[in-house]
DNA sequence: TTGAAAGCGCTACCAA
DNA sequence: TTGGTAGCGCTTTCAA
């Protein structure tokens, strides 16, 4: 009696009932449920009710993916969100304005972490493509965007946001990273620096290496010239950064200030800063404002760019795809914005 | 003609190839095909090496969903992540770790804000039973998780992270929150404090009213009053938080430490006190850490909790379940731990 | 080792 | 207004 009662347990997993059993029940065809279902005209009120009993009966959920499955256009109602890393404070919120409009249009969004390795992100394209995914908002961690030709071969749009993919001819959303940059540069530059550091994460990613540009543009732009002791380059997390900065003010010749090119990395030299209670003599823009910049002493100025924005945006723009806009496709700047709140308007000292 | 260049444009959209496809190619049966794809065994070399060469051929990408249709077990490779905001910090980090362990189980994750509203909780457990996800993981934003008895009873498992859902027989991984918010209090009590205000979520709220209980516990122990004038709950946004505290603070009796019950409200919190200049007055103890507390003047003593191994746990619990376990379920307490870092330190001044 | 046929749960199409 | 039948792309079962 054992395995019986075992077997009792097991059988406590109950089987969801499906459309065929609803209409069992009503007594009806199974055709008349799948109308009822799907707000179909031309169901008698009798036969609508008695369907609309089956259903609470059985406590009936419809089964989107066999729904979806048999579809004439083919639509899964998912959307893939590819990301560099969805703890990261940007892309959570680049996500969660993507979830608003997909909510929208009923679609669910599958999210994904890159982690900025290309191998990894063109994995992941082809799990979305196998789960037939209607379309792909991605933040790509390669120039290819990994293996993206594949999707859009279907005509399965894409948009790229926050980094550009060179090749593809497709939908992006970006922010003005060089204009940015180089508008941190010269706001420094006017507070009397011409020692200005830089601070960046891999040159492989696009919006690293359009911040670098802007950096360099910027100092041209003052006649400032370039020292590479004064660049740091491929810096992944907070305590790289924090690394990196200590190392570069323990240096000969030392910047009087620091452009740090990323949520992470700012936040690596502030505590390196503060490590070394320079924050009130060494000036520092960050790019991407972050919660505290206003409560840190000194407050943290920075070129603020809104994710937000950019996941509404990019959003909006696949789904509009989707509803067949066949506009050519469109490369979309979103502006950012200097915040000065103190940390960018230290005057550089004498020591020049 | 129009309407022939309009059909060929169109028709730019190809179809995805099928597995009949791939198998019309090779010269096989589509079984052969479907073999092959599985890594079954008993396929020769030389058709294997044909079929191979039909996929590539064709750029074929195997449906995941039709292919999970029928499968025997019912399973779509899916789990679902119901979370109060995506976008706040606890959320995010704990949904990377849930996306680390799926990962490893192939099995993608539906990640959607609840936004702490019971109706939309309810509609979107729906959504998921809809697409028959294999289980959830959820922070609950009602006591009854919002209609989860349904999926329980198909069997398929929950798993209840940071907040216990009362009658639900499944397993949950939380935090100590009582213990947690009553060791801060004692704390700031032990620094002088006698006038200590409480600022919470919703007390709808597992953790919320789970923290007031700590508080009020810690009160007692330390044989201090309860007194209403110092406790502000329904606090929902950081500028709510903001508000409360400088409202707070303008009464008549004027506590001399606050015990912020979550990230948030800890943020607006510090705003206040900083917009006020009594950031080094008044006692802070956040509960929940955050990047920069380390960084403040003062810098920020609170109760630390783990967002990350909270998603492990609660992940990992889940694919054991998916895996057959069928011990008892399980209720996981993580402990948090007081982190004291100043805030939480300064001493009660002869005001009381 | 290989394949034919049935069927997963649903929608499309057409006939009654 | 209603329902039968075919079929979405795949796996399962069973026979060859």
């Amino acid at each position: 009696m054992t395995m019986t009662t075992l077997t009792s347990v097991i059988d406590t997993r109950q089987r969801e009932p499906t459309m065929r059993e609803v209409a069992t029940r009503a007594g009806v065809s199974i055709k008349t449920v799948s109308r009822v279902i799907n707000a179909e005209s031309g169901v008698s009120l009798e036969l609508a009710g008695r369907v609309q009993s089956a259903i609470r009966e059985l406590d009936y959920r419809h089964n989107t993916t066999a729904s979806n499955l048999r579809r004439a256009d083919q639509r899964t109602a998912t959307i893939g969100l590819l990301l560099d890393d969805i703890a990261n404070p940007f892309s959570s919120a680049l996500h969660r304005a993507v979830e608003t409009v997909a909510q929208q249009h009923n679609t669910l969004v599958f999210a994904i972490s890159s982690v900025d390795d290309p191998k990894r992100e063109e994995e992941m394209v082809h799990v979305l493509a196998a789960r037939r995914v209607d379309g792909l908002i991605t933040v790509p961690a390669s120039r290819d965007g990994g293996g993206l030709r594949y999707m859009q071969r279907l005509g399965k749009p894409i948009v790229f946001v926050d980094r550009l993919a060179t090749f593809h001819d497709a939908d992006s959303v970006i922010v003005d990273n060089r204009i940015g940059a180089s508008t941190a540069v010269r706001h420094l530059a006017h507070y009397g620096h011409r020692h200005i550091a830089f601070l960046g994460d891999m040159p492989t990613i696009w919006t690293a290496a359009e911040r670098y540009l802007g950096y360099v543009e910027g100092l041209a732009t003052e006649g400032i010239r370039l020292d590479p002791a004064f660049v740091r380059q491929d810096i992944r997390r907070i305590e790289m950064a924090e690394e990196a900065v200590l190392t570069l003010l323990q240096q000969e010749q030392v910047p009087s200030a620091l452009f740090t090119a990323q949520n992470l990395i700012t936040m690596g030299a502030i505590r390196a800063l503060q490590k070394l209670g320079l924050q009130h003599k060494i000036a520092l823009i960050g790019f991407d404002d972050f919660l505290f910049a206003d409560l840190l002493a000194p407050r943290v100025s920075v070129i603020a760019q809104d994710p937000t924005q950019l996941g509404q945006v990019a959003a909006e723009l696949l789904f509009a795809r989707l509803n067949n806009d066949s506009r050519p496709s469109q490369q979309i700047v979103i502006p950012t914005r200097l915040i000065a709140r103190g940390s960018g308007e230290i005057v550089a000292s004498g020591q020049q």
